[in-house]
DNA sequence: TAGTGGTCTAGACCACTCC
DNA sequence: GAGTGGTCTAGACCACTAG
């Protein structure tokens, strides 16, 4: 049990047990659960640096460590005299700029409309299976599945499939996606979700060709989005995009993650 | 001029002027320079901690501060009773799997072959203007130029159009591209050097299919990366993916900097 | 065993910004 | 004006590993 310089008697949290892993890693992990756990929704306060730093008992430089650590990874922001809140999840990352679609088609000055063809709490087919090659569980069969085009003003420019996991957010079973576009409404129902890209070129199929407003054969830019928290998958898109007309932007330096110089 | 604490009198090192700049933010940038600008070469021994601190001045929290992020990012590691060293750049990134052609041909247990098309000195062409959509400045009448095909066992799949500078690699007038990869080439010889990538989907045209042994518009993946370091640009490639074979891996979190929680 | 990085503390000053 | 985060210091102990 590593206790520094004029290690405190006091008890006031129990976290300098169990050693073998470093004061700040276990008390940001305790911050984190509060945060991703939900505990500590979007935009409300933290507890001030003295304030966090006396009720785990160590110094306010170990604290602030772990604060800005959270402030790097995007879980909070700090403002001097204001406070520290919990950030509000964005729509994916700067890194990769495919984000909402909303926003995307906004960025062009197009107006975006999302038309649903399909929701049904089921299983998926064998279709379906194979193109969102998720991690579901082959048992899962109360799935809560989305198909829909989005428009950016007349034209039909993405197609998404899509399947939701009850479990990890049962507020998909009550909303029927009508109106309201399922990533859109997924980033600001759970928020603090990872994900996962593939990309692929394929050939537009017949079908696809046709919702899509394409002729047959016609290359596309397939991203297969799957969504989850630390706990649990949470969804799994399949986003086709039409043709040339969209593209991905990524940078990265040279540590690998993902950061410029 | 900040000074805190008991401040040191002793001049070491001009680092504690102009103010309105963290010292470790400006003591980063010295040892970024260092690094980035070839005065300490991948592989080379950083002093240690407490004798740069000594020489900059600062006391060795501040030092480790600056070291720990610069280990973070990528630019050094770092181990216990060996010391501190420049590390030695890898190839592109986790975060986004396509890497090294050779490796990733390798990864799948086939022998790589590169096999050159065409390597010149000469501007660029309209075509290949339009193609690599270059930071290049249009008057830049002496690039190194160089196509090839990148084979998987017997089976052609990634046809490469490279413009390289000749101002920010010099050896590469000297470099003839017959056997060596113009990439993996590139990465040994510049170091840290960032990149941006813009992926899209396009049918191949007939030339390019014939080069890839595809069918006329068969759907690819083209990625072009544009690399530079902190002063300059280094090269521009496009790389087309042949078909359906190949795809991208992209991980994100909440953040918008590509960690995972 | 000793060198090196990793971590932690208590205390201090500074700068920003809300009130 | 005062609360809050941002930064810096001097000193200390610990853990890992090369020799």
């Amino acid at each position: 049990m590593p206790s520094y310089g004029t290690g405190r008697k006091r008890s006031v949290e129990v976290i300098r047990n169990r050693a073998s892993e470093t004061l700040h890693a276990r008390i940001k992990k305790r911050l984190l659960d509060n945060i991703v756990g939900g505990t500590w929704k979007p935009g409300a306060q933290v507890p001030i640096e003295t304030e966090l730093a006396a009720s785990f008992g160590v110094s306010r430089m170990t604290m602030n460590k772990v604060l800005t650590q959270l402030s790097n990874e995007g879980y909070i922001t700090r403002h001097k005299k204001r406070g520290t809140f919990v950030a509000r999840p964005r729509s994916q990352s700067a890194v990769m700029e495919i984000a909402s679609i909303r926003e995307e088609v906004a960025a062009l000055g197009e107006r975006h409309r999302w038309s649903l063809l399909e929701r049904a709490v089921r299983p998926l087919g064998p279709e379906e299976r194979a193109l969102l090659n998720p991690m579901v569980d082959a048992a899962a069969d109360r799935l809560v599945v989305v198909r829909g085009v989005h428009f950016s003003g007349e034209v039909p420019f993405c197609h998404e499939t899509r399947a939701i996991n009850p479990r990890a957010c049962p507020a998909a079973l009550e909303q029927d996606f009508e109106t309201v576009e399922p990533g859109q409404w997924l980033l600001d129902t759970v928020p603090w979700i990872t994900a996962q890209h593939t990309i692929r070129a394929i050939n537009a199929s017949r079908a696809e060709a046709r919702v899509l407003a394409l002729d047959d054969g016609q290359a596309c830019l397939e991203i297969l989005r799957q969504t989850r928290t630390s706990a649990d998958w949470v969804t799994t898109a399949r986003l086709l995009y039409s043709g040339e007309a969209h593209q991905l932007v990524a940078q990265f330096g040279p540590g690998g993650r993902g950061n410029a110089p």
